[in-house]
DNA sequence: TATGAATGAGCTTTCATTCAT
DNA sequence: AATGAATGAAAGCTCATTCAT
């Protein structure tokens, strides 16, 4: 899997460092209880060095939103270009979180926690980007279903929703317990539970 | 469907009206910015009133929480009570969501936007009534698997996910687009969507 | 001459005493360097209380100019109706000053160092004000020009800005020094010295 | 007109560049609302290199002053070695001022501003400028009371602030609305009509 | 019960100043 | 000479909470 580190060692070391420190603390004491003296301290920083770097507390919040759904957009664009049946889409998408929340569990974890709900942060620019995220995963389903991939008689909208959801749920569930994710087979077998799930439902093929 | 509104109307009035004005600038501002002022002119009161019949901001807001849990655990034990298949109990779950939205969208809302996430209300004993609430879904579902009403091949938890996931999932898309549900078809609709897509997949039962 | 107490003891007692509180600090420290916080101890009052009366600091400011201008501008109105020589006119309006000095030497005092001058402080609003003070010391004065009652060879605006320049200067370095007016003899010296220098100039009557 | 420019070029050029970039400023902004980095950012130079030639703000602003005054005191030792009436001299001030709002507006703005007034800056050694200044003035005035050029019977003092006072407002209204004096009819205007009113007062010469 | 004036800890943000390079 | 990253004290403002009436 490629990494967007790249760019983020181009940025300012401690800008960097900032970040991270903020992601730590929001994960901690979430973001209306982090102070940016815990922010500061964290990244074994001044004060007003984190000012230096970020105009505000709003400002730090949102380079981090900014940087999660850059990445997952660009993730999700390089899916949608895959020339292979809806399954393997949708097995990348559910691969790219789990991967993510393996190497940084703090985005994950502020993602699941502040960004993903949460009223107070839910500025317009953001609610626009789970529209599309939202919709390219929307975008992949209904793509299946006029290959009759899928089954037709559910809007695409629904299916969408409950494949998210399910995943958000079950990503919530190692988030909010701070589960680690170390082990790949227990890696794999969450990945294929959270899709077969999905593709065959809770009767699976034995339905038939 | 009976109400729990008879215990609430044994409550003081004036407190229901506090508790509800709550819910609204909850609703509207998000936990941490709603000041008590703005609850206290919301509910045409003064601001020590609010601390007349309750703590703090708080304690005003684990009420909020304790009236979601208390109705929510009544229906479920009423649920888990049926003598009837798998399905018609989750399909209860979701009715009773959905209904309740429908009633008090406002409490629906705080429960999505500043209950089900948000680090910072996830007190230890607000962690237990999740845990509470997705075990007693677990049970449910676990009880059906060794009746083999469903497939056993995946864990009753990540079957608990992925239904509480999806469902929740459809909810908020509700909530945060503050769409209403007052036709009954759309109703039924979403109720019989949620419940096939876990049930039978993605694929459908076509996939036999 | 009246007073405009009258409305000020209207006003809350409490508001009034931070509003002198302020006027003490702000002759003490200047506007800049008073806080908030000398303020509150000025007034023997808590720090929260002076924003539960005033918005901000500057709203503070702009309440004590307010005070200013109102009863300034009520005087000057009283004044232009008078039916008597502008001699008396404008000695009316020295005596103004002279005597608000005696009473409320700090007002006085916030006025020349804070108000008068400082670009800072210089808003629209207050630029206007003074516009419409110079514009109704002209007014009387080129009421005057028209009776033939003084020289009309030069521009009544010139005139109005020697006398209001003389008279400020006068009473700034009353201010500046911090010199109490307190004797009425000194008080009735000045007040003709400053009017008889203004209407036969430095040569005096003599030069004829 | 001898200009000080001379010991100006024997400085540093940089630091001449940041000293008028802080007269710009301070005239925008006012003394305290005006930053280093504003002041660094309108020299084009780091902000690193302020402190380089000036220890702090208030020793830039201080280098203003000590400029102001140098001058000042310069010209008004000239004039006081006049061999000429006092009218003359009192002219030659008021050219001089009227000048140096022509060469340097900024100067006199942040004089008129942020020196004459704003009890934030008066610091003992201003205020002994001050005295200084008006003093020598005084001095001339005094002297010409002894040879009967003006009249007696007011006190020099009062005088010298009805001068310097009347002088001060026009020259304000200038500074306060950004009237260019490029004119020179305007300015010789100017001089003559503050020379005579202060000289034959608001009744003239036709008070005979 | 009901009011809203009063309190003050806590937090964000600003910006003069220092210092390594 | 020159830069600008780094520091941290200082100050404005908010708002949950208390309490006299």
């Amino acid at each position: 899997m490629t990494t967007d580190m790249d760019d983020k060692s181009a940025r300012g070391e401690r800008e960097q460092l900032i970040l991270r420190a903020a992601m730590k603390v929001f994960t901690r004491k979430g973001f209306h209880k982090a102070r940016m003296a815990d922010i500061a301290t964290e990244a074994n920083v001044s004060y007003g060095l984190a000012y230096h770097y970020f105009e505000s507390k709003d400002a730090l919040f949102d380079s981090i939103q900014a940087w999660w759904w850059e990445r997952l957009f660009k993730r999700l664009d390089e899916i949608a270009l895959f020339r292979k049946p809806v399954s393997e889409k949708l097995e990348a998408i559910v691969a790219y979180l789990l991967d993510l929340y393996h190497e940084e569990p703090e985005l994950v974890h502020v993602f699941i926690t502040e960004m993903s709900r949460s009223s107070q942060t839910l500025t317009v620019e953001s609610l626009n980007n789970f529209k599309r995220f939202i919709g390219s995963v929307d975008t992949m389903i209904s793509l299946a279903q006029k290959k009759k991939q899928i089954r037709t008689d559910v809007r695409s909208r629904y299916l969408t929703y409950m494949f998210l959801g399910g995943l958000e749920t079950v990503v919530s569930s190692m988030v909010l317990e701070r589960q680690p994710l170390d082990n790949s087979q227990a890696r794999d077998r969450l990945l294929k539970g959270v899709l077969d799930v999905f593709l065959t439902g809770a009767l699976g093929r034995t339905s038939a």
